[in-house]
DNA sequence: GCTACACTTTACGTATACGTCAATTGAGAG
DNA sequence: CTCTCAATTGACGTATACGTAAAGTGTAGC
C-alpha cells in the first residue's frame, strides 16, 4: 500500500481511513488516537480487529485537535462535541443547548482578548527588535 | 487587617502584596501561587518567613494566568515571560529574540484562526437553534 | 513458508499542575 | 496568656494526556 493511498472501503459512504493514515495525516501517533477512543472522542468500526475511521471520524478527530489547540481538555472537547450531535427536538434541550452555547462563546471571546492583547504586544516587541537591529546594522556598516 | 486592603509596606516602590491578597484578586488558592514560585515565575521577597509581593511580581503572575488561558504550559509561559527580560544588548540576543518572537506569533495566529473558526460555528449554530425555538414558540402560542 | 510491516491489546511509566493533609509558626484580638 | 487566623514547609495524592515496552495477529511480497 502507498504512503499516501487512502484505503478505499467496498460498498458505500465515502472513504474510509486506517489508524496510520489518520496518524500520519494529523501528524499524531496511533496511540494517541486510540487514546481519544477511549475517551470517547472517537468509535470506529472495525473490520476483523483493525479499526475503519469514517468521514464522520475523521471531522471528529479535527474537531478534537482544534479543540486541543484552543486550549480545551479531551472531556470538554467530548462535551462539545456529543452536544453538537446530540438531539434537540424538544425545547427544554434547545434551551440548554443555547445556555451551554452561550457559556462556550463567553469563553472563546474572553479568549480572543487575550489573544488580540498578546499578539499586539508581540507585534510591538518585534517592532521595536528590528529598529534596534536596523540601527546596530548602520553602525556596524 | 481589612480583608481587601492592601498591604502597604515600608519605606518605597510603591505597593506590595501578600499572598492571600494574591489568591483573592485572582481567584487562585495560595497552593498554586507557591506552585508557580516553584516553577520560576515568581520570585517574591520575603518578610521573616512571609512572602511580599511587588507589583512586578504581579504583572508577571497576570501574564501567567493570560497564557494558562491562551493554552501555554507553566514552563512555556517561562521562557516567554523571562524572554521579555532578557538582556537584547547584543545583535545575536535581538536576532535570536526576533526568532522567537515570530514562532511565538506564528503559534498565536494559528489560534486566532482557530479562534474565528469555532466563534463563526458557534455563532452559527446560536443562531439556528434561536430560529428554531422561536418557531416552536410560535406553534406554542 | 519466511520476512516484514502495520495493526492489535495490556499495562506500567511519566510530565504537568496543582489538591490536600500535617505540623508549625508568628502576629493580633480579647 | 490563650485563641484564632494567615502564613509557612514538606510530603504524598490525583487527573490529564499520552509514551513506551511487551507480546501477539494479519496480510502482502518474495
Amino acid at each position: 500500500m502507498s504512503a499516501t493511498a487512502v484505503t478505499q472501503v467496498s460498498h458505500a459512504a465515502g472513504p474510509t481511513f486506517t489508524i496510520g493514515e489518520l496518524a500520519r495525516e494529523f501528524d499524531l501517533t496511533t496511540r494517541a488516537i486510540r487514546f481519544y477512543e477511549d475517551c470517547g472522542l472517537l468509535q470506529p468500526q472495525r473490520k476483523g480487529r483493525n479499526r475503519v475511521y469514517t468521514p464522520r471520524d475523521r471531522t471528529r478527530l479535527k474537531l478534537t485537535l482544534r479543540g486541543k489547540r484552543l486550549g480545551l481538555t479531551l472531556s470538554e472537547v467530548k462535551e462539545l462535541v456529543d452536544m453538537y450531535e446530540s438531539p434537540r427536538d424538544t425545547q427544554a434541550q434547545l434551551k440548554k443547548f443555547l445556555s451551554v452555547l452561550a457559556l462556550h462563546r463567553a469563553q472563546l471571546e474572553q479568549q480572543m482578548a487575550d489573544l488580540s492583547v498578546t499578539l499586539d504586544e508581540v507585534r510591538t516587541h518585534e517592532k521595536e527588535a528590528k529598529r534596534l537591529l536596523a540601527d546596530a546594522d548602520k553602525k556596524t556598516a
